[in-house]
DNA sequence: CTGCGTCGTAAATCATAGTC
DNA sequence: TGACTATGATTTACGACGCA
């Protein structure tokens, strides 16, 4: 109890999911990549600028993106990555 | 259904050997205390000497090489706190599209 | 060659948001 | 409302490469 820590210190508190077209955005990214999802810090900064997030948090969807789709490989990601890449020539081409 | 280099495992915390991932590394999660003094004395300055760092190291029942990785890992959260947002591109947000 | 520095990341875990 | 799941952020731990 006391040690209440400093958890209401955490920015994390105040979390906020991302907007559904910032997702969209990442997530044409991520799977028109898909051999390769290591955006270069200049493609992080455009994708940030897209999806009015900072680079940071580009950063850290990709990071969760890659070790959750690592996590689920022979389940919905793959069928995932087939619609998702549809859509991606769609919405980016 | 392909299954690219980055897809395969690195680590993984079994200590089954057979396979060629590395097979190390467990993420420990330190005491409130080991942190606690690992951010005071990050406080008191963002660099260890080799003598303060075996100190710290024998106080806090970790290993030298933890705690110059604490540090570095601190420096880099330092910067990150310590930056501004948005330094840049700001009036080209109506130049989007 | 040693050894610590930064940078980018893996993997686990935290804390909360969203869903049923 | 209370699990349970999804998701963004943070925490350990390295490898790669730079520099003295």
């Amino acid at each position: 109890v006391m040690i209440l820590r400093s958890r209401f210190l955490d920015a994390r508190r105040k979390r906020r999911n991302f907007s559904k077209q910032a997702k969209e955005i990442l997530d044409a990214y991520f799977y028109s990549h898909l051999s390769n999802p290591y955006p270069s810090e200049e493609a992080k900064e455009e994708l940030a600028r897209k999806c009015g997030i900072s680079v940071s948090q580009v950063s850290n969807w990709f990071g969760n993106k890659r070790i959750r789709y690592k996590k689920n490989i022979g389940k919905a990601q793959e069928e995932a990555s087939l619609y998702a890449a549809k859509n991606a020539v769609a919405v980016g081409g | 259904p392909v299954i690219y280099a980055w897809m395969k495992k690195v680590h993984v915390n079994s200590n089954d050997g057979f396979s060629s991932v590395e097979s190390k590394r467990a993420r420990t999660a330190y005491t409130r205390h080991q942190v606690l003094e690992l951010e005071k004395e990050f406080h008191f300055n963002k660099y260890l000497t080799r003598r303060r760092r075996i100190e710290i190291a024998h106080t806090l029942s970790l290993s030298e090489r933890q705690i110059k990785i604490w540090f570095q890992n601190r420096r880099m959260k330092w910067k990150k706190d310590h930056k501004i947002p948005n330094s840049k591109s700001k009036l080209s947000e109506c130049a989007q599209g």
